[in-house]
DNA sequence: ATGTATCTACGATATTTTTCGTATTTCTTT
DNA sequence: AAAGAAATACGAAAAATATCGTAGATACAT
């Protein structure tokens, strides 16, 4: 029984991953001390959420040398898309849209950021002039 | 000890918490059946649930008839917005127009939605001329 | 080469979330 | 008024998440 590469990460898992997204293949130690500037976290804690993760099939470690680096199977881009499907469902019932408003009311959102949304729209509504 | 209303609902509760919005102030067993459209769970659960709801002040019962009525404490758009930053910030490492991109993308939108997305655009822009 | 720091392995505990079973109370129906 | 149906109250089990301590192995510095 080889395990699905893939599940739903929760909220600590996911935290990992993004520090793994963003700083590519790190060991715990990094992590940890990332993990650290938001809150304090035990370093086996952090150790046994990446050992978990490896069994759940979303990071792969390195053993090759005694400190292992640990790098994520899960891609950044799959990942949220999955996640904002269920999010959607559940926090807005599907209602992409309603979604969207929210997202850009409520923050400062830069105007470059706000061209390539309507790039976006642009291209979005070019399939049918 | 009065309690703050709000706190983080759970996906469970969440479920709860819609289908209240969605259909006004109900009792029990309105809930579990429309719960149980999706999928099993019992009477009792259901029931537990609200009740656990209401002592963390998300519902309030009226029991001025032996069949209880619920109604939501929380406002929907609160909550969303709540909802939102959180899984923004975990998901999304807080970019906005990276979740927005994603959730045009991914699903079918209809013309009206993307054009109140571009009057919002518009209004967003306006402000800094 | 010996003590100290740094790792990983592993198991255990704590916390939160989900799920139910049973008891008791309150209607309804006959 | 008694039997049965439908609700709530309560407690507790089960499952999923999160957190840590200790032991043993490995490297490093003196």
């Amino acid at each position: 029984m080889s395990k699905e590469p893939s599940q739903k990460p929760t909220e600590a898992e996911l935290e990992i991953l993004q520090l793994l997204w963003q700083h590519g293949p790190s060991t715990v130690r990094f992590v940890n001390e990332e993990l650290n500037k938001a809150k304090e976290v035990g370093y086996t804690t952090t150790l046994k959420f990446m050992q978990i993760m490896t069994e759940k099939g979303m990071l792969a470690p390195d053993k090759s040398s005694r400190t292992h680096i640990y790098r994520p199977l899960l891609q950044e881009e799959d990942t949220q898309r999955k996640l904002l499907n269920r999010f959607l469902d559940t926090a807005f019932r599907g209602s992409a849209s309603k979604l969207v408003m929210q997202a850009l009311g409520n923050r400062e959102t830069s105007q470059e950021e706000l061209n390539e949304i309507r790039n976006l729209l642009d291209k979005l509504e070019g399939g049918k002039p």
